[in-house]
Parts: C-alpha cells; structure tokens; sequence
DNA sequence: AGTGCAACTCTTTTT
DNA sequence: GAGTTGCACT
C-alpha cells in the first residue's frame, strides 16, 4: 500500500512526464481552445488558473469571475495537465451553484463531465452510501428534515413540548456544524443547559436505531469516518487528487474538518487543494460558518499560496461605490478594493414610502413601466430580509399580473399530502424509518391508534431473543405482532402492510424487467402510491376546492418522479434530490422564463441581476431585530451582498409604516442607509426626520423634483399644494391607466394626501400625488 | 378517533 | 393576522 508521500511524488512525477511527453512547458503547445480560454483571464484570474504545487487560497471579490476561475481551472487540469476527472472534487453550498459550475466546466471541457462537482451535503450523501456500514448506517437511509428531527426528538425524549423539542434540535444541528458528539468536552459552548447532553445522546442513539441522518450527520459522519477508517481514508486520498471548495468564508467547522481529512493534509497525500471565497460576503455564521475557516487555511496548509481578485466586473462604479461605503464599516476585515472594470453608469436610487403596501406598488410601477420600455421582467429582482416579506410583493403583482418567481420556497415539501406521499417512499426505501412509519400508518385511518403504533415500534426496537438482533423493520414488525392484536387495529395493519408489499412488488418487478427493457419511470411508483394507499382520496374529500389542489400536487410530484428509474437506486436517487435541494427544480414546468425574481437576502449568494431593489430597509427588519457587534458586521456583509448583486441599477426602499403581527408599527430607517455615502444614492420620497447620510448630508440634494420629493419633517403641518392641484372634479391623465377624474381626496391617519380616481377606461384607482407626479398629470379641458 | 374552537406563537437567514 | 397547537367535546 502507498504511503502518503509515495503518492505525492507519484502525483507530480506522472504530471512532469506527461509535461515533457508534450515537449515542454509553455502555453504555446496548449490545444487551441485551452489557449482561448485561458486568453480571456486577467493576470490574477490566470495565476489562480494555471497554479499548482501548494495549497491555494483565492480571496474572490463579488463579481470578480470566481466560478470562472474554478470552472477553467477544472477545464484546464484536465486538458493541459492531463489530471483524470474522476479524481477531481469541487463542492458549494447549494445544488443551483452546483449544476452552474457543472454546466459551465463541461461547455468548457467535455471530460468535466466525470468530475465531481456537487454540494457539500450531497458529497456526504454520496461518501455515506457508499460507505454506510462503516458509517453505522443503512445504505438505503433518507436524510429527515428539521420537522422530522423535532418529531424524532420528542419521541426520544419523553415530556419535551414541541416547543423544547425544536430549541433542542437546532442546538443538536450546531453541535454538528461544529463536529461535536454527545461526549465532546466543548459541547457546553453549544448549550449550556444540563439536559443537553442526555437529550443530544439519545436523540443520536434514536437516529442510529432508524438507520437514517439528518442533515449535520451528512458532514459530521463522514469526517468520523475517515478520521477512524483508515482503510476508507486512504482510498479517498487515492480517488480525490484535487479538492476545489466555493464560497469557502461559508463553510462551518466540520465543512473545515471534512475538507481536512478528505484531503489527507496530515499525511502527505498530496492532494490539491484551492478554496475560494470573500470574507465580505460570510453571511452564515448563525449556522455555524466560521471566517476563522479562512485565515486558518493558511496555518493547516502549510506554503498556501494568495490570490486576490479585485475586479469587479459585474457592477456599475456607482453601485461598488455604495456597496464598499457599507461594508467598510466593519472591522476586521481582510480588507480589499474592489475596481469597477465596467465603469460608470446610474446612481442609485433610495426611495422613502408610506407603507409597505406602497413599497410594493413602488416596485409594481417600476417593473410595469420599464417593462412597457421593454425592460424584460426577469431583469429584475426584489429582495428581502425574511421569507414572510415576499407576500406583499406576491400579492400585489399577481393583482397586476406582473409574472413572477419567488426563489427557494419550501412551501411545496411542507404541504400536508407531499410530505404524505414522500414518507410512503422513503418507509419503502428504509423500512426501519420510524418517522415515516409513524406519518402513514394510520394515514388514511385504518383504525391503528397511538398506542397501537407505539407497540411496533417498541416492538421493532427490541425485537425479543430468540430472533436475532436488529430486525428493525417496522413492516416486520406490523406483520409478526399484527394477529395479535385487535379486530380493529388487526385488519387496519394487515391492510397497510399488504399495500406496502404491493408498492414494493412494484419495485421490484421492475428491476427485474430492467433487461427486459420494459423499465418504468418512478412516477408510476409514486402515482400508485397517491391512489392505491387511499391518500388521493382521503386529501380529496377533505375539502373540495383545496382537494383539488391537492391532487394537482401529488400529481406534480409524480411528475418531477418521471426523471428517475423505478428502481431502489432511482427511489434513493429522487429522495436525495428533494431532501438536498428543496428549493428550485420543481417549478421548472411551469416558470415562466420572463419574470420577476422574489428571492430572500442570503438566497442571492453567487446571483447576479440586472436591476435590483432591496426592500424593508428598515430598523428592525434589516438588520433584523436587536442586532450588534458581530452579529451587526454580519447582517451589514449580508447588506453588501445584496448591493453586489446589482449589474446595472440598484433601488433601495424603506418604509415609514410597517404591518407586524397583525399590527402597525412606526419604523425607524435601516441604520445602513446611513452609510450608503452622501451623494452616492439619488433620494426619494419624504425623507424621514432627522435623516442624514454620513458626512457631507446637503450633497444628497433632493434632486428627483420628477418625484415631488420635499424633505419637509413634519407633511402633516404643511399645507400640501398637491391638495389642490388634484382637488375633487379635476381631469387627469395616469400614464398607466389612462384619462379620469379625481371623485374623492382625502388626507390619511399619516397625513398623505389621498385621492380616488375615476378612470374613463371603467375603474376606479387610489393615489398618492406624491409619488405619482411622474406618472400623473392635470388635464385642461 | 375525529372534529371544532380557542389560545398562542410567530419572523431570521438554509443545506 | 395567520397559521398552528392543544384541549374539549361529540
């Protein structure tokens, strides 16, 4: 067996042979499309490129071509350094940045096609199925979500409210960011609380007995495993000669650990390592991500190399501008400047508003008027701080019926039947699954109650003496304790096990037919799923107008099955595809390729837009709640990711009022607002008391007379002069809606001048004169 | 066992 | 304000 150093001298020797095989070192001998992509890098971009030899760090700036960098690096070892593919690693955080780097290697360089390019958690996945036994493991587990990790939890630990449940199994999540088990002395820096410790160990324990993992056991196990199997270890020094990490000021400690062993630093392997990332744009701490990961590269990677790519070339001078004003901000940084390669264009716009209804008719009317100019929809997008912000938007556009598409909603997998239909699947990939066990048994009802259920399980648990150990199958169960019990509960599971043995007959029978040729697609599996276990119907009945819906789902979710083999692999396959990236994917049919994206602050990492508006720029909101010290730097980086995400044109609201749980709250303007730069950002609207941008205040000059902004504090005791140019019975013109009259003005509790306008065109429309004097006019007859 | 009503919480952010 | 949880009642 090789030893470390053997394989390094091997690695390198092989790559000078094969150099002097094709007669010598120069770009010159490089095939000519290498030489073409190489010959659109700037000089850093090529450095990092070309690199080898040492670990390498690439400290990458928004916009300043990373996954360029990464995908020509994979294109060019394989091409011109004659690397294998299989032997090359690259992980990021989330499937979409995944399948972009994927795409983009290949259209690069076709053998890319066999590297692994994947999420981090999706690797695990992958090293755990293929070293389950080793890992404790069933090769066929399901990965349970945070709702089926408290439900877990409670049954672990008897007498946790859901409530205590939930605190607890978020904890037991960072305890596994950070790689620690029940027994780990630090554990106390995680949860102080006594319990902990026994809650965690039982709940591990409880996890081992089901077979599956929750998504912290998809890094932690793995790092275990390669810590403890040496075996195992030096296979995967031998398979993964490069490891390439994105956003790598994202990964957590045990993201660190995993990267550490896989790569066999420690032992001379002398496997490749680049990780690139910005510490500017670390926005997970509160998941365990530590910058720490960063600055420690260099000390667990002896002779690492830096690289940093300072040009920007997404973002207008105006926009970097504001973004590098915020950020600097904060302290301890890295430190690094951005240049604009694109040069000047529009300044930025902050827009002050009412309420949150106008701050979404604000971004209505803009997206509808520069779409009339011929600005598609999908050049804009509108963020936000928090997912339940969305709606607002939703609503308001969908009254307009402007298209769009709002970015990683779970909403689909949560919804009652698709979670029904999933736990089916995963009970037939992992009949040891108590969780799904415990969703569909009784689901519809077959007359198996609680205590019914909590007896196979038990049951299952401890399987009696005679029988070997570990027979932990729940049908196994249900079928050897089912005639003993009563009539009721008796026929109730004698009914479910006979439907499992169906769907599993179905699987089976068409593995079978695999040479036949008459292979079926998994969604035949999970159509017969919806009506034969009586699902279909039960959510049909429930109600009819929602039934309907409902349908409508399970069948979509059949639909996005049709990809996949019926086969054990191909159900394995579609578990791990939903439960590893919720997100997208399933919309695909039926997104509309022009539309609006609606998307959360942190979705937007590695995204870039045309247009962007950053909305709820407000106290409270954004940055969320009390925030301060570090956690403030971290909502403030999360402000310049946002910023950085703009091409061309970058809006900025906050509003004055805002509807919180039910009731309306007064808001106070983000304190980023602040740090945007005097006369960096064009302001709008009715500029809050007391606002003043940092250093020279006067310079942000109310510009914008198009938009009736007058700065006064207190509108309320100003006699408005829009009260009577758009006084009651005057003719107007609405650039959107057309000729009508004004039947109605009154002042609003925030002393807005509100006026009702009947439209020659048959409707009638509310305004603000205020913020429509671009778009509204006085008619002379 | 299943339905209906009242009280309660919730807003971070995600693989 | 909405969605969910828990309790009581049928």
């Amino acid at each position: 067996m090789l030893c470390g150093m053997e394989i390094e001298d091997e690695f390198f020797a092989a790559m000078e042979a094969r150099q002097a095989e094709t007669g010598g070192a120069g770009e010159q001998e490089l095939p000519p499309q290498v030489q073409q992509y190489l010959s659109v890098l700037n000089p850093e971009q090529y450095d990092a490129v070309v690199h080898e030899g040492s670990p390498l760090l690439i400290l990458a700036g928004a916009g300043s071509g990373k996954t360029r960098v990464i995908t020509t690096k994979i294109a060019y070892l394989i091409a011109a350094r004659h690397v294998d593919p299989y032997s090359i690693l690259a992980v990021t955080f989330t499937k979409k940045a995944a399948n972009e780097m994927h795409e983009r290697a290949v259209s690069l360089e076709p053998r890319a096609e066999h590297a692994q390019i994947r999420t981090f958690h999706s690797f695990g996945a992958w090293f755990l199925r293929t070293n389950a036994q080793a890992a404790g493991i069933s090769p066929n587990f399901t990965v349970y979500d945070d709702d089926d990790m408290v439900t877990l939890l409670s049954k672990a630990v008897v007498g946790l409210t859901r409530k205590e449940a939930a605190r607890f199994a978020h904890k037991i999540s960072l305890a596994k960011d950070y790689c620690l088990l029940p027994d780990a002395p630090t554990l106390d820096d995680i949860e102080s609380d006594p319990q902990f410790r026994a809650v965690y160990d039982a709940y591990q324990k409880r996890l081992r007995e089901t077979g599956n993992v929750d998504f912290g056991d998809l890094i932690m196990l793995p790092t275990l495993v390669l810590r403890s199997n040496e075996t195992i270890r030096r296979r995967m020094h031998q398979r993964f000669r490069v490891i390439m990490v994105d956003e790598y000021q994202d990964s957590n400690v045990a993201q660190f650990l995993f990267l550490q062993a896989l790569s066999g630093i420690d032992e001379g392997s002398g496997t490749y390592v680049c990780v690139v990332g910005d510490d500017d744009q670390s926005i997970y701490k509160f998941r365990g991500a530590e910058v720490k990961n960063i600055l420690n590269f260099r000390k667990i990677f002896p002779d690492t190399k830096l690289i940093r790519l300072e040009r920007n070339y997404r973002s207008t001078a105006e926009i970097l501008s504001v973004a590098d004003n915020v950020v600097r901000n904060n302290e301890g940084r890295l430190g690094k400047t951005l240049s604009a390669e694109r040069g000047s264009g529009k300044i930025p716009v902050l827009a002050f508003l009412p309420n949150q209804d106008e701050e979404a008719q604000f971004c209505a009317d803009l997206i509808e008027k520069t779409h009339e100019r011929g600005v598609p929809y999908m050049d804009w997008a509108i963020l936000y701080r928090t997912n339940a912000q969305s709606l607002g938007f939703e609503s308001e556009f969908l009254h307009r019926k402007i298209p769009y598409t709002v970015v990683g909603s779970l909403k689909f997998y949560e919804r009652e039947e698709i979670k029904d239909v999933l736990a089916y699947l995963a009970l037939l990939a992992n009949p040891r699954d108590e969780i799904a066990f415990a969703r569909v048994v009784n689901k519809p009802a077959r007359g198996v109650g609680g205590s019914t259920q909590a007896k196979l399980i038990e049951a299952a648990r401890l399987p009696d003496a005679g029988s070997g150990e570990q027979a932990y199958s729940l049908l196994e169960s249900s079928r050897r304790l089912g005639p003993s019990l009563s009539k009721k509960a008796r026929e109730g599971i004698a009914g479910f096990v006979e439907k499992m043995d169906e769907f599993t007959a179905l699987i089976s029978r068409t593995s079978a037919d695999y040479d036949t040729g008459v292979e079926d697609k998994l969604s035949v599996l999970v159509e017969a799923i919806s009506e034969k276990s009586g699902l279909l119907e039960y959510h049909t009945s429930q109600d009819e107008v929602q039934g309907t819906q409902r349908a409508q789902n399970m069948q979509e979710l059949a639909n996005s099955a049709v990809l996949y083999p019926c086969t054990r692999e191909g159900l394995l396959e579609f578990l791990d595809h939903i439960e590893l990236d919720r997100t997208l994917d399933l919309a695909d049919e039926e997104a509309n390729p022009d539309s609006v994206t609606l998307i959360t602050l942190h979705n937007t990492k590695g995204l870039e837009f045309n247009r962007v508006i950053m909305t709820g720029m407000e106290r409270g909101i954004f940055p969320r709640a009390e925030k301060s010290g570090s956690e403030l730097e971290e909502e403030r980086r999360l402000c310049y990711v946002g910023i950085t995400r703009a091409k061309d044109e970058l809006y900025l609201t906050s509003c004055a009022m805002r509807r919180m749980y039910g009731r309306t709250e007064y808001m106070e303007i983000s304190p980023f607002l602040l740090e945007l730069g005097a006369g960096a950002v064009k302001v709008i609207g009715h500029k809050p008391y007391g606002f003043r941008m940092d250093e020279d205040a006067d310079s942000t000059a109310l510009h914008g007379g198009d938009f009736g902004a007058n700065g006064l504090s207190h509108p309320e005791l100003s006699s408005d002069p829009l009260r009577a140019k758009y006084a009651r019975g005057v003719r107007i013109y609405h650039d959107d809606y057309g000729y009508g009259m004004v039947t109605a003005g009154r002042t609003s509790d925030d002393g807005e001048y509100v006026i009702t306008v009947q439209f020659e065109s048959g409707g009638s429309k509310r305004f603000i004169p205020r913020y429509q004097e671009h778009a509204l006019m006085v008619v002379k007859d």
